[in-house]
DNA sequence: AAGAAGTCCTGGGCGC
DNA sequence: TGCGCCCAGGACTTCT
């Protein structure tokens, strides 16, 4: 499922080809309750330049010359994918957008096989608004400040709380299971019970895993592929999520032991984690 | 007011 | 081979 580290993946992909390009042609091959009507999509779009592809969050945010944006939210299964000219749309193919940059075509697609994602146009208001409702980026703020992030005296739990977007941006459900388990911290944690200095080794654990994930494209644990339709590496250093009953890879002693916390599937280590 | 549960959706895996 | 069932989950909404 698409995180920070993947929906950053994609941004840089798309940033690279299509900052600058001009949309050419919009076509809308099923709309749905997220994916907008093609008339109004092409008018809005075509001839309009990107000025470039941005994230927050996880949200992906092609910026265009007139001020508005594209934002899109790709929730479990969507998808921008680069294809070639000749491309037939596949099953769950919804929008073709056609761009020219330099003298060269470029085609992205966005799929989305569950249609939890969405993908809309907002002007530079909505937009604002949008992105004020999430918390600070992991990557962009110190350690310290992260820390003070996970701070309350409330009995909420700590993956909870990680998930949670208002509190930090970017988290689900893979890296959360991910960050506890090199924290050495039980998902189940009362984040009250967190002392200071549990609190500043969770934050540059979730730095470094992100950072991490982010140099190897991503985890490809589900269906996920990038812009290139490639999986992401991560996969291959996961440590608890989607190992449950396997030994774990950092003790090598206990069990991964999968529960559901949040109507989530949680997993982690019984002996590595307090 | 926090937290639990329901909601959207489809493909894949399972048992029989 | 195929049917029916259950599961996966991001984030919003609704209930307790």
């Amino acid at each position: 499922m698409p995180e920070l580290p993947e929906v950053e993946t994609i941004r840089r992909q798309l940033h690279r080809r299509l900052a600058g390009s001009k949309i050419v042609e919009v076509k809308v091959w099923r709309s749905g309750r997220e994916t907008p009507r093609s008339i109004r999509l092409s008018a809005a779009l075509v001839d309009r330049t990107i000025v470039s592809v941005e994230r927050r969050a996880k949200l992906l945010i092609w910026k265009l010359d007139h001020g508005q944006s594209l934002v899109a939210h790709l929730k479990m299964t969507g998808r921008f994918v680069f294809v070639s000219s000749s491309h037939e749309p596949a099953k769950h193919d919804r929008i073709g957008f056609s761009l020219r940059r330099r003298g060269q075509n470029i085609r992205v697609v966005w799929s989305d096989v569950r249609q939890f994602g969405f993908i809309r146009l907002v002007s530079t208001s909505t937009l604002k608004k949008l992105l004020e409702t999430y918390g600070p980026e992991p990557l962009k703020i110190s350690p310290e400040k992260l820390a003070e992030r996970l701070k309350s005296g409330s009995v909420r739990k700590l993956k909870s709380a990680l998930l949670d977007q208002t509190v930090i941006a970017g988290i689900g459900n893979i890296y959360a299971d991910e960050v506890c388990h090199r924290a050495g911290l039980l998902p189940t944690r009362r984040l009250a019970s967190l002392s200071s200095r549990e609190r500043v080794g969770l934050a540059r654990v979730i730095q470094s895993v992100l950072r991490a994930a982010v140099a190897e494209r991503g985890t490809s644990a589900d269906d996920y592929v990038d812009a290139q339709g490639k999986p992401g590496n991560f996969l291959k250093f996961l440590r608890v999520y989607g190992r449950a009953g396997k030994p774990c890879r950092s003790c090598h002693q206990g069990i991964i032991k999968k529960i559901v916390l949040g109507q989530r599937g949680t997993h982690y280590c019984t002996r590595c984690q307090r």
